[in-house]
RNA sequence: GCUGAAAUAGCUCAGUCGGUAGAGCACUUCACUCGUAAUGAAGGGGUCGUGGGUUCGAGUCCCAUUUUCAGCUCCA
């Protein structure tokens, strides 16, 4: 037989070779790495025997594919530490993912405690380095094993499995498990791993099945890559906007005030202000929009009209439910749409007036659910930069287009635009009636704005389910420290909600004809950005965006007056400065400076003070030498004005 | 919403068998008047998330509730 090589080399062989026996005829090295074989392109055993021509690449345990080998094994090696340790426990099922492994057992809640024991107990297992045999049972056989070691979900598992198949396992000396492999030919082959932490899980994730306990845990092909995985986890913590947004006093939450209600702090509310003035600026002064403003609630009227009151009414906050005493219902509102389609509608539009573009920063409520709140990203109160274009169809690919090119524009000011992945969000055909509209128009729709994306060259991924209930949607989404995927943009294309609204314009031809409408944010909603932004630099921020983003420190209280003197010109240039006037020692005073992220501090002493200079230090530069003050006021006037993102020190690592 | 864990000073946390609350940082005051990541001393600060219960006695045990975190996508 012939065995076809990745680099293109052929091996061949008089009688049937397994595929660890071709890698150790290769190198001992190679042997030594291997986790699998990739034989036609399928990831096979390395156990598995070859009898006939193929391609053949053998993977080793420093590849993705070699990872989920030796973390699939773990998550075996940590189900014999279980069943050891706590012998009640029931296995079910352990497979690799993307980062790590878990498994599920049936049992009683595992503490850190319990955890670490497991380890214990694993890195005894992996010294015993005990072989992995594979052999399989005929389906009947499998079950009748499985019963015998009083594994009841084992068994419902191979019961699962078509009747008459040939059922395979692995005995790693004495545990057997049920598993279709492919695994490590010994457990020695684990070189690093950690139990990171458990949680709860659902039998087959039904939550009317069993509960189980899931341990999670990581292994890696070297005790180096681990140390990398553990102190990535750290700095991701330490990033987390929600531990870290507190500590740098940005927001908080009080728990009378209740779940996704934060409050911005004058630091938090500041940095926020900052964004807002500069897009409403931006879109006012230089994209063609107006500004609305308009009420936070409205009678339920209001919502049968747009269509929430039966699409939405979950999502809404209710404010008064005695329909029967004669009472209006009113509702806070999740939405500007209706509002500002109100506006519109004020006074008779004529073609040439289209696009009619509309934006607020506007405050809507949305009841979600209790268990969905999160920090910043995901909250019942929030402040968007909303707007609703009006416009005639023949303007959809050029106004949609300007909407993407504020989005980019946006992005890229903030620094941000290499963290987004775009996606069209379209409905689910098979769930029709959670939709306004029949197909033609939401195949319409949809292709509109795919039309868009691919003339605009933007590489983007289409999810059905995931449009709004009245149209199709380019969602920008962008990832948490954590992994988990949010919107943070949105622009959507709505062909219907006019004709609803009765909304029109006076064509060229003086008749009534029906605009369409773009729901659109530029910069999303002020909270998750703001979260995003914390996690994406880690609270080092651009200095635009800073709330303090100078502090003079005085030498000594000699020289408080000249300090005051420096601050108050850099305020006249609309710098945000303070100063630092206690008796500390100047080297305290500037580890609290570095603490706080600021980007500058001004050291002022006797030589100073008689020169009319400042001593600068940034956090980009660490001291950048003495400078006259109006010097320092164009430089950092300059880098505000034009929104300039300097790169940081890389050496400077926080000390603790 | 469901499941689990947690909640003690502004922050991070300790608090053993149920016996009446402790540290570091921060804060205040005083001394020092300092040149690029922590000066020293003293002091103030707590209905132990909230409401019930058990007990002679509860931060600790039980129940409810609020809030926070994790998971609820990964299927031998």
């Amino acid at each position: 037989m012939k065995i076809t090589l990745k680099d293109g080399s052929v091996k061949e062989y008089d009688s049937a070779k397994s595929i660890y026996e071709i890698a150790l005829d290769i190198s001992e090295g190679l042997a030594r790495n291997a986790c699998a074989g990739e034989v036609n392109g399928e990831i096979k055993d390395l156990r598995t025997e070859l009898n006939e021509d193929c391609e053949l690449n053998i993977v080793t345990n420093n590849t993705p594919e070699g990872l989920r080998v030796i973390r699939h094994t773990c998550s075996h090696v940590m189900a014999e530490a279980v069943k050891r340790l706590f012998p009640n426990a029931k296995i079910t099922i352990g497979p690799a993912i993307d980062d790590g492994f878990y498994y599920d057992f049936d049992s009683d809640p595992f503490s850190r405690e319990d955890l670490d024991k497991i380890e214990d107990e694993m890195k005894k297992i992996i010294k015993e380095g005990n072989e992995l045999k594979r052999f399989t049972l005929p389906r009947e056989e499998a079950i009748k094993f499985m019963e015998e070691k009083g594994e009841p979900y084992k068994v419902e598992l191979i019961k699962d499995l078509p009747e008459g198949s040939e059922i395979s396992f692995y005995d790693q000396g004495g545990f057997v498990d049920l598993c279709a492999g492919p695994h490590l030919m010994n457990t020695k082959g684990i070189k690093a791993f950690k139990l990171t932490s458990s949680s709860m899980a659902y039998w087959r994730g039904d939550s009317n099945k069993a509960r189980l306990q899931r341990i999670y845990g990581s292994a890696f092909s070297n005790k180096d890559d681990l140390k990398a995985y553990l102190a990535h986890l750290e700095d991701i913590k330490m990033r987390d906007h929600n531990k870290l947004g507190r500590e740098m006093k940005l927001f908080l939450t009080a728990d009378v005030i209740g779940q996704g209600l934060p409050l911005f702090t004058p630091k938090g509310t500041k940095m926020i202000m900052k964004l807002q003035r500069w897009i409403e600026d931006l879109e006012d002064n230089e994209w063609g929009y107006v500004r609305t403003r308009t009420p936070l609630m409205a009678k339920s009227d209001l919502y049968k009209i747009s269509g929430h009151w039966d699409h939405y009414m979950d999502g809404m906050f209710i404010l008064n439910k005695d329909e029967a005493e004669g009472k209006e219902i009113m509702a806070l509102r999740p939405m500007t749409c209706p509002f500002q389609y109100y506006v519109y509608m004020n006074d008779q539009k004529s073609y040439r007036d289209l696009p009619y573009r509309m934006s607020e920063t506007s405050t809507l409520f949305r009841n979600e659910d209790s268990g969905e709140m999160h920090g910043l990203t995901r909250v019942r109160q929030f402040t968007i930069t909303e707007g609703h274009i009006v416009l005639r169809p023949d303007q959809t690919e050029e106004e949609l287009t300007r909407c993407v090119e504020l989005c980019n524009y946006v992005m890229k000011t903030l620094g941000v635009e290499g963290d987004v992945t775009y996606r069209l969000s379209k409905w689910d055909p098979n769930n029709k009636e959670k939709y306004l509209g029949d197909e033609s128009y939401w195949n319409q729709s949809q292709q509109y704005l795919r039309d868009v994306m691919e003339k605009n060259g933007i590489t983007y991924s289409e999810a059905d389910g995931e449009a709004a209930f009245y149209g199709p949607k380019i969602d920008i989404q962008a990832k948490n420290v954590y992994g988990k995927e949010d919107t943070m943009i949105t622009i959507q294309l709505d062909c219907e909600a006019a004709s609803k609204f009765g909304m029109y314009y006076i064509d060229e031809n003086g008749n009534k004809a029906t605009p369409y409408i773009i729901h659109r944010t530029s910069m999303g909603c002020y909270e998750r950005t703001l979260a995003w932004l914390i996690e994406h630099y880690a609270g080092k921020f651009p200095t635009w965006m800073c709330a303090e983003q100078v502090r003079v420190l005085p030498i000594s209280e000699k020289y408080a007056d000249y300090a005051e003197q420096v601050a108050a010109k850099l305020k006249k240039a609309k710098v945000d400065v303070t100063v630092d006037n206690r008796s500390e020692k100047i080297g305290y005073k500037i580890r609290e400076a570095r603490l706080d992220r600021l980007p500058y501090w001004l050291i002022v002493g006797e030589k100073e003070a008689a020169d009319g200079t400042v001593s600068v230090s940034s956090r980009f530069e660490g001291p950048e030498g003495t400078k006259s003050l109006d010097d320092f006021i164009s430089q950092i006037t300059e880098e505000i004005e034009n929104k300039v993102i300097r790169e940081e020190v890389k050496k400077e690592e926080e000390k603790q």
